[in-house]
DNA sequence: TATAATTAACTAACCAGTTAATTGATAGGA
DNA sequence: TCCTATCAATTAACTGGTTAGTTAATTATA
């Protein structure tokens, strides 16, 4: 082994401060998220956030920050596994929707900043969304030269991908609640895993892009 | 007239309250919406709120509730004009367009409660939502049994409409922003009005409706 | 005059952030 | 191998400001 166990390990302190940061900052919310709260989650005095992290903010940006490249980096490796538009298309679907449902703070936070316009730290979750959605309009454009897309409005599309797939991730607990008291007769998937759900999304976007007749 | 001007009238400071508090709640959330604030806003003394509302939970149900039923009775009453299910769904997704831009704290509201899975108050956004979506899927099914709508699953569709409109309201200003810093070639659909961003939405999930081949 | 509406002033809890003191690891010298 | 100086990691206790919510007194209305 590279390293012993000791009593204090900086890495691992501030490693144990995102980890429980993510979670909490997903369940609460920014404002409603205490550092008091937060430290007693890792097991550590509240001023190591301070010390590793210098206020808040700061520690909610390391967050994100790394949140955002984690599902940037899953994306665009996948991505390059393909060449056909399509199927790079099928790709940022699958991967996005994957990893929302393995790391279910991703659509919690996603959602809570666009809900804001970015009201916490507009910088760099602008960037950071900016690539992702670059990625993604880029195969939709080249689809359009190729002639296998028609009608594509990237932005509207993008939306429609990651606001579809972060609803279906974030309601998952009320869904199965409105399962349960079948009064009407309502089919909220509550039963359906991530897969159905991408492979559905990826059907119907599909055909949402063939030209018409 | 049927009531002069009066220094005191309930009623008056009552909706005074919930107007201040729809705005209030929708820019900053229900955890940094302070009370103080929003009695400054309504020129009244903060003890009114709780007057009124009992409480800061209360007066968020009292503002939830207004919201929601709004957004249905407007939707249940244009629905009314329709009988064929296509027409149906293109005026469910244009009303619930035209609202949402018209009130934009719906659509902020409305993902900031998704997005926490109701941690505020389940049970009315619940009841309010369920049968919104209830008439959502019930012009699918119709649509389906007549054969003019193939392969819906109704929470996917739903979530996938109120979904991408509620984020291209949300996401306006971030969109105007990025259109200005035009480094990458990038469109935002800055520039897009509601109404445009509905019809293309009606035309790519009536092209998802339609029997393939 | 009774009651509903309104107010100023208060409280207790909480929260982000600070500080000064303490503990543990470690590298270098004897 | 031990001693020790240094610095990084950690802590308890504190601060000033904010917040939801209360209360008891006051004012307007019918």
């Amino acid at each position: 082994m590279s390293k012993k166990v000791q009593k204090r390990d900086a890495e691992a302190s501030k490693a144990l401060i995102i980890t429980h940061a993510k979670s909490l900052f997903s369940e609460k919310g920014y404002a409603s998220a205490s550092m008091d709260e937060l430290a007693q989650r890792c097991g550590l005095n509240k001023a190591m956030v301070f010390y590793y992290f210098k206020n808040k903010k700061g520690l909610y940006e390391a967050v994100m920050r790394e949140v955002l490249i984690e599902i940037q980096e899953a994306i665009t490796e996948e991505n390059k596994t393909h060449s056909k538009p399509i199927e790079e298309l099928e790709g940022f679907i699958r991967t996005y929707a994957r990893y929302a449902c393995e790391h279910p703070y991703l659509p919690a936070l996603l959602l809570k900043e666009l809900s804001d316009s970015g009201a916490v730290f507009p910088e760099m979750l602008f960037t950071s969304m900016r690539q992702l959605f670059a990625l993604f309009s880029d195969i939709l454009k080249r689809g359009e030269e190729k002639g296998c897309f028609d009608n594509a409005i990237p932005m509207i599309l993008y939306f429609m991908v990651i606001g579809t797939l972060n609803l279906m991730v974030t309601t998952k607990p009320l869904r199965l609640k409105a399962a349960e008291l079948d009064d009407i007769d309502l089919d909220t998937c509550a039963a359906c895993d991530i897969e159905e759900i991408a492979d559905y999304i990826v059907i119907k976007i599909k055909q949402m892009l063939k030209e018409p007749k």
